[in-house]
DNA sequence: GTAAAAACCGACCGATCATTCGGTCGATAA
DNA sequence: TTATCGACCGAATGATCGGTCGGTTTTTAC
């Protein structure tokens, strides 16, 4: 609290007059980061222009990668382990935290069902691949942000993983 | 450092005999996981027997998950923020991270390498399709030990794409 | 112009935190 | 027997924490 009043200039008082408590407050910044992850989803679905459902999917990593470059703080936040301890008996926050990972879960399976009818994608079980992408996409993020490796030379290795699982022919649906 | 007292039965002055500080308690702990967690996976290699360097990573794989099944709390550990913070500052604590990290990545790469060898793997860079493995593994981890998602009817998915990342023929080393 | 409301301030409070310290106790050595 | 030791205890300590409160300033509404 005292290096938020420092930062924000507002004296410690104030902060409380806006918000309830501690937990009050860091629900609000959750709230807010969730409109603004969502929020440049919804922008980036109307900007993108794909010829299949291989390039949609292959569009939302490359963008995804883009954003926690570009809104490090708010990724940071989901890389805690705060948020979730709390989501376990806070509904909100456990909704809020919901709504952030079905977002970013959607614009994968969204991407793998229309390469399925495309023939673009030939993986099964559009969920499941999604999460599993999401998962090594993030992690890759995870790797570069606590500097373990500079994953920033992995972005080539990613892609081209993310072909190879998602154009196998052998886990094509009979 | 209340909690710990109460588990341990010790008396809040007795941990302090024992240890510097709280940052020496911590460092302690952190390096018997690191002890514990190398100490696993050389007795895995041991034991272990694979046909050629696909079945060795898939090997990795499956004993990555059940190790994380039966030490939760070391990897949840390797999960939070505050270890990854203190690496900044702290050289001990960095080289600590730094060990197990190799460690895991090392395993992935050995089979990596191996299949290169025997033609049952097809993609090049080995260390660089390691990070990218392990990446999508803890990932699939991460999002089980905090809920998100029953990431434990993953683990069919995770195996098919690891084996589709690794034998994708386009990848092959000209 | 003025009164009510909202925003703001910073000293202050009690609780909690990591850490300290004087002292007890049982084992080993002289 | 006595001296020395390290393990252990738990009350005491000062710093820090989240949160409150009485009072001041600014904004809003009429």
């Amino acid at each position: 609290m005292a290096e938020l009043s420092k930062a924000t200039g507002a004296a410690g008082g104030t902060i409380f007059h806006h918000f309830k408590n501690k937990e009050d407050l860091f629900l609000n910044i959750l709230e807010d980061v969730k409109g603004t992850i969502i929020g440049e989803f919804e922008q980036y679905k109307k900007k993108r222009d794909c010829r299949n459902g291989l390039e949609m999917v292959e569009g939302a990593v490359t963008f995804y990668l883009d954003l926690t470059g570009r809104l490090e703080d708010p990724f940071l936040l989901l890389h805690r382990h705060f948020p979730y301890e709390m989501a376990e008996t806070n509904t909100v926050c456990r909704g809020c935290l919901e709504s952030i990972y079905n977002c970013l879960l959607d614009i994968f399976e969204e991407g793998i069902r229309a390469g399925q009818q495309d023939g673009s994608v030939k993986t099964p079980s559009a969920r499941n691949t999604a999460m599993v992408m999401f998962a090594m996409v993030d992690g890759i993020v995870r790797l570069n942000t606590y500097r373990i490796y500079d994953a920033g030379t992995l972005y080539g290795s990613l892609m081209d993983s993310c072909r190879s699982l998602l154009t196998d022919t052998r886990q094509e649906i009979p």
